[in-house]
DNA sequence: CATGAATGAGAGTTCATTCAT
DNA sequence: GATGAATGAACTCTCATTCAT
């Protein structure tokens, strides 16, 4: 099963994954009802992977290097699992099944993080900002960077040594204390 | 040409190309060699908007102002053209006169995003913070918010109504200035 | 496309009936919506055909003579169009707008089956008979000749030669009058 | 065996076959060759179970009742047993064996009905016609009856209640005896 | 005796693309 | 300059069938 999961996914079509594992394309159908029944369970499980990595992170006592752990965990996991990672954010998956048993998943890494960022303010270390734009913040970044980096631009750009720090140093730029009283002016942004 | 470009492009094929520009299929290729030719045209195009969007931004003089600004204008160029936002970042064109062309652009994105966040470090509001850090940082926020928010799953969590709010206050979230001094630790993460 | 009626109607495959026709099976698919639409086609093509082969006999005076034109008629037609009448009555086809359109027909045939019959009774031919036990015996009659016929069950049995004046003498043999008063004992038929 | 026979037959394919016995589909080839197979036997079980049925309304003394009485039977064992009639009457199969051995039957049943209309000839019922004719005229009624029995057509037109009554009926029609002397006159029918 | 695993062939269908007109 | 007609290759999926176990 997970043979070609590490395959890359551009050829997602039963006639490459059947190429791929040497099977005949029929045989996938013992397995699998249907092409969205792979991809369902891919993304499945691919969540499951993702949480249970997220929550490794979890025992940290100090929310600040929660926030950070957890981060990290974020890019590790896209760079490990770039298929995953590709199936469960940028592909839309149209089957009712998968999407009932993910429903609940954003919500839960929602509270998570929540708790994470309210016990960051009540530290002092996000003094004055907004929970939810922190959790959507931090959320964005994380994922942006992700993105950034199994597309390959970020090595591209950055250089393939260094990597490791680079991503390191902008999560803690992500995560720098938040000075009291301070707040940039918001100035209306113009969007048709 | 440009005519079709705002109609939408779930439909990426020529057949829907064609029709919906009221063209017969054969008559795209008097102005495109290939389907790969269209596709980096509107990558290129993509580009040269989404540059031109980020320019008119450049004039604020408070180079805070300039981050905020060109953040929030990231955001509605990926929510006024998701189509151009997902065929230059999501979609993989192999076409090397394409690629050739755009090879200098994130060069030049970052220049400009560096210059102003030199701007910021000289003004005292990013102190002790590694540009690059904060260059990368700043650009994957914007990028990761963007990809949410074209994604749907932003206003699913967050609501419609409020959305512009939450989105400016997220931008001002990933701006807020930096305290001397402060800097979380690093602990390394080891993830597989 | 009348071209590949002729040919039999084993091979209803698309890729089938692109290689009888010399096509390429996508080629098909210009004309025809689906396989489905041109199973329909050919299905209101080959009743309008019948209608008008069964109309033709309407101009007869005596309605017996009608009778047996058009019994003969109907055994014509399937002769001629073994696979239009395949088509017609053993093939079940799913199509919404080929069924509404075809809905009406068996009515329009019912009604002129009955105008004949209830004229051979007036002239005292089919007198203490049930109009619709002969208007459904005759029907079915013709129809049971016409598939034993295509099926070539009859000529095994009958022969070859001779064919055509047993078709005829069989269709008088359904015409004949009937004696007043006479009617056959009705015992219970066990059909569980 | 026999038990999925009863259960229908639209899904007639090997996979289906093997779900409604709670059987592999592998293990159905331990007892036939072939799908072929499969069908020609259950073909030469229909044939059987029909001349059993047609057998059973031999005893009648009256050559009258017993026409009326296998033509309801043809119609009930058709009404019983659509499958078996499909199979019979409508399929092609094509297996030597099978053929082979049915060779026989429609001589046989021939036979059997030849020597019933003989009867009513000599006892006046049908003075004057062609033996001929009316054999292959019942035969045919019975058949083009039952299959517009079993397509629905006819439930169709004539409404389910009262269903039975005209079946009967109908045979009755068939059977009227005919009165001396009269024939139809026999116009020319041209069919190309 | 029965099955799970596998397959080759083929089903209907769509797509990017070409080319004579 | 534009199209109608056509195609080859690919798609997802099903089927009858085989064979080691």
């Amino acid at each position: 099963m997970q043979l070609f999961v590490r395959q890359g996914f551009e050829n997602v079509s039963m006639r490459g994954i059947a190429r791929k594992i040497d099977y005949s394309p029929a045989a996938i159908y013992r397995y699998f009802k249907d092409k969205n029944e792979i991809l369902a369970t891919l993304r499945v499980e691919g969540f499951a992977l993702f949480v249970e990595r997220q929550k490794e992170k979890l025992n940290f006592p100090d929310p600040q290097t929660r926030l950070f752990e957890s981060g990290l965990a974020y890019l590790a996991f896209a760079q490990e699992h770039p298929e995953y990672f590709h199936l469960m954010f940028n592909l839309e998956v149209h089957d009712k099944a998968c999407e009932a048993y993910l429903a609940g998943k954003p919500q839960e890494s929602y509270d998570i993080l929540q708790k994470t960022v309210m016990d960051c303010i009540e530290d002092g270390h996000f003094s004055g900002v907004s929970p939810e734009a922190a959790i959507f913040g931090l959320w964005a970044a994380a994922h942006g960077l992700a993105n950034m980096l199994i597309s390959g631009r970020l090595a591209a750009m950055a250089g393939e040594e260094g990597l490791r720090e680079l991503l390191e140093s902008v999560m803690a730029f992500h995560i720098r204390p938040c000075p009291t009283g301070a707040q940039t002016p918001l100035s209306g942004a113009e969007t048709s």
